[in-house]
RNA sequence: GGCUCGUUGGUCAAGCGGCUAAGACACGGCCCUCUCAAGGCUGAAACAUGGGUUCGAUUCCCGUACGAGUCACCA
């Protein structure tokens, strides 16, 4: 059965990047049926961000991304936080030096940096590697500090095979001795996540593509041990585009790149998933690029996945979720677009009618209050918005003369809704021997004070209502006298 | 700097020895229209570069350039 995992460790936000690794590494299982676990690697105690794995969590959980073993949820290979698994790590560190592939290294950290001050590339010198075994007896027995290194091949060179770079080769000259354990007692990433996938039955390690390169040491704690290597899948980077053109790795300066972020500025979660699983992968034989977590689930493969890094393009992005909320059903939009209204809506305003007119007109929900601020209150606007080349609008002799008219008729119009409306106001233009356009232009202007406006001029006065159509029709009369 | 990986339009990308080199976003034009949006049609826009291999290379190999990643008691 495929089983994989999202490792993340508790250090802050969930950075757009990671979700798309856990998106995958969702896939990956699920395609087959198998299993996902969620794993908290928090043996950094000194990057732990309070709240950070509540974030997590419940990234997972609006995204869908539900793990069947994990912390709160349970499971056969539990703990699944680390810091709860130490005696673990410290069991097989210790076994791994009586098999003679770890040494317990004495070097105090002032040792080391002298060592880097000397030579920034050369690393640990092995210096503990060949210490008589009275030393080291002795040193424990003393309580002197200790870290656990791996003892690396000196000759000779490391392969896997990765399933979407291909085969990896490094020398073993290129290898450090890594420590294993740190001195506080906590195991390095480098070892636990090595345990963990094993004791955890994991067979696909799902993660980004910076850890290419430190992949062969892990591969050959996997040897030693004597266990099967599980199958790598590495990600190509997701990066962001400078100012200058120039790519990096996405990050903050890029802007909104925590999915919070995201959620906070309006896109919507289904959305943001569908994005972030087109960059770096692509399904085979798809005339669509919409895809539901299921619609996923189906369609994603291994061979799908690229190598190159992918541009985040907050274009797409937008684009994607206009169609996600122009799809959205009235009253789930209401429903949705609810955090999003700052402002006050007066009582005149059909709410209902706004929100239905607004929704294929925005990207993001955020976007909800600057667009409908108009309905509420007139806009401040010049008279010479009324002139429109297209409407043969040249003067304002005609604004003037359809907006008396369209007064006089409107005041006899009790049903205030867009067909009645119409059906009322159309006969002027036959009367003056105007097109609609023109007619409705100059309405819409004096109604709504803008040039763009979401929905015609009869839309907006059924959201806003009789009086105060009435009331702006006068305003514009004022402006013209 | 060493090592590793990558390179198809501005961006995401299909392609897996022979194609007029798909599609999507963004951009331009046209249509529709009660302005806008949506929708429909349409346009411009790409195989980094030099050598091989081959009857034939975007596709395979090597070099070069460029880009990225990595060289922690961080993950």
């Amino acid at each position: 059965m495929t089983v994989t995992r999202f490792a993340p460790s508790p250090t802050g936000y969930m950075h757009i990047g990671n979700l798309r690794t856990a998106l995958y590494s969702f896939l990956i299982a699920k395609h087959d049926g198998g299993k996902f676990i969620l794993r908290i690697e928090d043996t950094d105690r000194e990057r732990l961000v309070e709240g950070a794995t509540d974030i997590i969590k419940s990234t997972l959980a609006v995204t869908g991304l539900n793990y069947d073993e994990g912390p709160d949820v349970g499971g056969d290979h539990g703990p699944y936080v680390q810091s709860e698994r130490k005696e673990i790590y410290m069991e097989y560190a210790k076994k791994l030096v009586d098999m003679g592939y770890a040494y317990y290294c004495f070097c105090t950290k002032d040792r080391l940096e002298k060592l880097h001050e000397e030579d920034a590339t050369g690393g640990y010198d092995r210096h503990c590697r060949n210490l008589s075994k009275e030393e080291v007896e002795k040193n424990l027995a003393d309580g002197v500090p200790f870290v656990i290194r791996q003892k690396m091949p000196l000759e000779g060179v490391t392969s896997y095979v990765d399933s979407v770079f291909g085969e990896i080769s490094t020398a073993n000259s290129e290898l450090q001795d890594q420590i294993l354990m740190k001195a506080d007692g906590y195991p390095t990433y480098n070892f636990c996540h090595v345990v963990d996938d094993y004791l955890m039955g994991v067979t696909h390690v799902v993660r980004g593509s910076e850890y290419l390169t430190s992949t062969p040491k892990y591969a050959l704690l996997y040897d030693a041990f004597g266990w099967e290597r599980p199958t790598y899948v590495h990600l190509p980077l997701l990066m962001g585009k400078n100012e200058d053109g120039s790519v990096s790795k996405l990050s903050k300066r890029h802007g909104a790149v925590s999915f919070q972020d995201l959620i906070k500025d309006g896109y919507l979660p289904e959305a943001v998933l569908n994005y972030i699983a087109l960059l770096g992968w692509c399904p085979k034989n798809s005339e669509t690029e919409f895809f539901d977590l299921d619609g996923l689930k189906a369609a994603f493969t291994i061979d799908g996945v690229s190598k190159s890094p992918a541009v985040f393009d907050f274009d797409k992005l937008l684009w994607f979720n206009g169609e996600y909320i122009h799809k959205l059903d009235d009253v789930k939009f209401r429903e949705l677009i609810g955090d999003f209204i700052k402002s006050d809506i007066p009582d005149n305003i059909n709410k209902e009618k706004m929100l239905s007119l607004l929704k294929t007109r925005i990207s993001k929900l955020s976007e909800i209050d600057e667009k409908m601020a108009f309905f509420i209150a007139l806009p401040e606007y010049d008279k010479e918005l009324f002139l429109n080349k297209k409407n043969k609008i040249a003067d304002f002799d005609i604004v003037k003369t359809v907006l008396l008219e369209a007064k006089a008729t409107l005041c006899g119009v009790d049903s205030f809704d867009n067909d009645t409306l119409f059906t009322s106001l159309m006969p002027i233009a036959e009367k003056l021997a105007i097109k609609t356009g023109t007619l409705m232009w100059c309405i819409r202007i004096a109604v709504s004070g803008m040039a763009a406006t979401p929905g015609g001029a009869t839309e907006i006065m059924e959201v806003i209502g009789k009086n105060e159509s009435l009331a702006r029709i006068d305003v514009a009369l004022d402006k013209l006298a």
